[in-house]
DNA sequence: AACCATACTTTGTGATCACAAAAATAATTT
DNA sequence: AAATTATTTTTGTGATCACAAAGTATGGTT
């Protein structure tokens, strides 16, 4: 008989060689991700340990880990939830992404090897099949794969943690988004990356990539049917 | 009788309106930031718990937000140490700190009003009196101040956790550097960066910021010399 | 019926304990 | 004496408990 918004979250099977509090983890991080816990929702320890089938503690650390990668917020009152959305706040991360992706992108275009850039064309090919299918979720975990392959080519690469942040933090949103969204196409940008790194072209890669992040965020077309869309997932949680 | 290097950590008195974690955390951070734990030290939950005179709960909380922040890291072994470093890290570090800061920067140019850049400019004063006094550890505090009371002008501003963590990870390695460097000048660009601010020049206040941070980094002027310093940081734990 | 003080419940924090995995040390063999 | 195995110790993980603060409900007063 709780009055609070019910939280559904997707259950895997844990390994027995992953500790608790790394399942917990993954798994919290995927319900943030997926938006399936409403921002401004409430998280409360033992709700989650009940939830999850486990104790406290790993929740704890759990939900102390995704605070510090801004995925949650702490409040003042020591509650824990899953941070509102504004657009400013919006703004500011598509933007962050695009210095921090560039830059990053650039960084690991000199070790980009063939092997590698097969894998990228595969991938490609991976998304347009899932963009075929309407399969939005997919489409989403593969582009961020994408991404996370191309930057990790540098092997001294620092960036990853802090574009994972950014993706946390955004991640909520956009699943709200494109889930009251029918129609959304997405112009793959992925090419010109690919073309890019084939001519070792720094700066040709940098525009694409900055236009692959702008153009899957414009997909709303106007700012004002954006604002309409944060302002809605704003107040979805009381 | 510990055959394993002493870990000499600053206390601060502890505020009962702070919790304990909270508490650890700081401390924990400061020390990290310090350079006060080598890198390569491996740290055990319960000799910190001893140092600290505290249980071994916050230790463990404020570890793994220390690690999520990239200021500690988990081994394999479930080990928690002070990252080491390398030449290409470094290099990944300042590059990352270059591209963040700047773009931050320029974001938060439209936001800063006569009182901001007032405190600015007392900040720098304040820069150049430590200048004098030669006291580096009061140069590297009011540094950090001066960016960070530059990057929060902007009242949307989500980027200071991600640069943060990168002074978190370059703090050890810098205080260690600098501790065996007798004669080290610090180019003053904070005054370019001050008129590009009055000037409401985004470009010319990124050259600024840019040019700040390459310089206080080649402090030790050839990458030879980095290079050393790098090698003989990395052994320094065993 | 609206407001406020009181009692009750829930929740985060921090301490303690049990246990298995990992290190370190001691013992044994080659 | 060096390498390998066995034993002991240390360590992280996770569970449980106590407690104070925050939140919620209750009951009485105006």
């Amino acid at each position: 008989m709780d009055k609070k918004s019910p939280i559904q979250i997707t259950l895997t099977e844990r390994d027995d060689s992953v500790t608790i509090t790394q399942w917990v983890y993954e798994t919290l991080r995927g319900a943030v991700m997926n938006g399936q816990i409403l921002p401004g929702r409430a998280l409360t320890i033992r709700e989650l340990a009940a939830l999850l089938d486990v104790s406290p503690m790993p929740i704890r650390e759990a939900l102390r880990q995704l605070s510090a990668e801004s995925a949650l917020e702490i409040q003042g009152n020591r509650r824990v939830m899953v941070p509102t959305m504004t657009a400013m706040k919006f703004t500011e991360l598509c933007e962050a992404r695009i210095a921090i992706e560039s830059h990053a992108a650039a960084r690991a275009l000199p070790y980009i090897d063939a092997t590698r850039l097969a894998k990228l064309h595969s991938l490609d090919r991976l998304i347009d099949q899932a963009q075929e299918d309407g399969n939005l979720e997919q489409i989403s975990i593969l582009n961020q794969n994408f991404h996370r392959l191309l930057y990790t080519a540098n092997p001294h690469q620092i960036t990853l943690p802090l574009i994972e942040s950014l993706w946390l933090q955004l991640g909520p949103f956009m699943r709200l988004a494109t889930s009251k969204l029918e129609e959304h196409y997405v112009i793959d940008r992925h090419n010109e990356a690919m073309l890019a790194i084939e001519k070792q072209d720094a700066f040709a890669l940098q525009l694409a990539i900055t236009a692959d992040i702008r153009e899957g965020i414009a997909f709303a077309g106007t700012p004002e049917l954006l604002h309409r869309f944060i302002e809605q997932s704003r107040t979805a949680a009381h």
